[in-house]
DNA sequence: CCGGTGATGCCCT
DNA sequence: GGGCATCACCGGT
């Protein structure tokens, strides 16, 4: 990442998921590199009643609040890890759910993570993707700039090819169409 | 293909 | 002590 990819992810989140979609997700992992491509994503934000930060920093978001470019892994219901892309200004707690990527190199090592499952179920999902990347909370701030995680910005996709939608699994803001994916990929949960 | 449900631990109230 | 930004498995279609 660049100066003006650190200076996009500072923007709202509701701006930078749509903008991640076809960016790389690597990591690398004993020696070798898994690649996989950001193909749904979802944006949280402090104004947002389904946000970990809705109500204020706390020991398990303080991340979220933390400097954008880095990423916050939290851990749920009682077995799965989940990450997000930090965004929006320190101080202000936003950030971007990683919920699906496609693979792109090292699919074997991924399907090892996974304890063999293949196919679209390999990394569609925000535990999937973290499974199969071997993500967890030691993970939780690292700068995203750093190997061996990192997040390589592409191009954004057209307009065309971004679908968007409501937000899957919460209870709180339903409604808010936060929620966006490509609408080529066959990876999206 | 779809919906229901059990597993399981940490954080917040 | 309740609730959770989930997954895998099961059964019925």
């Amino acid at each position: 990442m660049d100066a003006d990819d650190l200076a996009m992810l500072a923007g709202p989140a509701s701006a930078v998921a749509p903008r991640l979609l076809g960016s790389y997700l690597v990591r690398e992992l004993n020696g070798r590199r898994l690649v996989g491509k950001i193909v749904e994503t979802e944006a949280y934000d402090e104004s947002d009643a389904a946000s970990h930060t809705f109500r204020g920093q706390t020991k398990r978001n303080a991340t979220m609040l933390g400097e954008p470019g880095h990423l916050y892994v939290y851990f749920t219901y009682g077995m799965h890890y989940c990450c997000n892309v930090v965004c929006g200004p320190a101080g202000y707690g936003s950030g971007v759910l990683i919920r699906a990527v496609e693979p792109v190199e090292g699919e074997e090592l991924m399907v090892q993570n996974r304890h063999g499952v293949i196919g679209r179920n390999l990394t569609s999902g925000p535990g999937r993707v973290c499974q199969s990347l071997a993500i967890d909370k030691t993970f939780d701030g690292h700068d995203l700039n750093q190997p061996p995680i990192s997040l390589v910005i592409q191009p954004a996709l057209p307009d065309c090819d971004i679908i968007q939608a409501t937000r899957i699994g919460i209870k709180q803001a339903v409604e808010m169409p936060w929620r966006f994916y490509d609408r080529q990929s066959r990876f999206v949960s």
